[in-house]
DNA sequence: TATTAGAATAAGAATAGTTCTCATTCTCAA
DNA sequence: TTGAGAATGAGAACTATTCTTATTCTAATA
């Protein structure tokens, strides 16, 4: 695997998540990438995906049970809320997670790569909304 | 939906998951039933995972890629840690995450269902290790 | 105990996200 | 410009999960 990002479907890609900005699908990231350039298949999305992934230029979470969403990592780590009954994904920052990656790899001698968090719920609009809207 | 746990594969089901303790996937826990009750199908264990977890018996973490595991809920809430290298979960536990979800909620008026925790990293065995085994 | 309506099940088909395969194309160092 | 190795496209394959439907079970009631 070599570190250069030099092919074009990883520049259109790259450019794609970076003026995105928020999480995308791979499915989604191919609807808009394929506008650009139809030649691009489904596989080379996933397969950049996971290799900006290992460079560290992107970040991928499981939202929800049927996939990941994808973005470019920024400088300030940030985590999200989704909500249960709209979907939408809100963002928030607090120090506590990096003092919580601390005090584990302290008391627990494993080395932490990688936090994955984030909180169901649900959100101000939703609020009192039961399980399904 | 009834509120009832009274079929002979429910109570199967979650003496499995109680006797084991530790985090089973669908698939093992299918495994599992299957030699005690030959009868038993997959979609029962689906679709009795998700009542359980709805009755709140069970939780129900995806700690990678490819499927959620199961366990019974247990008094003291713990979140886990995920070797990259040989997959091994250990728990720890810490007064940080509520901490966390309380900030949350203040700070955005955003209503806490549910935390999905999770750390990936490589433990003390597995220290030292690139990304593959 | 027998009846019965509604709930749960088994079996396997269907779905969907993701990964794999391999022949073809591209990239870039020389 | 060339050539070796890397990346790609197309679609098949895979896998976890959900859906469908005829059948069976459960438990409240007679």
């Amino acid at each position: 695997m070599s570190d250069r990002v030099s092919t074009r479907q990883r520049r259109l890609l790259l450019e794609i998540l970076r003026e995105t900005g928020s999480h995308l699908s791979a499915k989604e990231l191919f609807r808009q990438a394929v506008q650009r350039d139809p030649r691009i298949s489904l596989a080379s999305v996933y397969r950049n995906l996971h290799l900006f992934e290992e460079l560290g230029l992107v970040d991928g979470k499981r939202l929800d049970r049927n996939c990941c969403y994808y973005e470019v990592k920024r400088s300030r780590q940030h985590y999200d809320l989704v909500c249960n009954c709209c979907g939408r994904v809100t963002e928030f920052e607090s120090p506590l997670i990096e003092k919580l990656v601390g005090e584990v790899q302290e008391r627990t001698a494993f080395e932490v790569t990688k936090a994955v968090l984030y909180l169901e719920g649900y959100c101000k609009q939703c609020e009192g909304q039961s399980k399904k809207p």
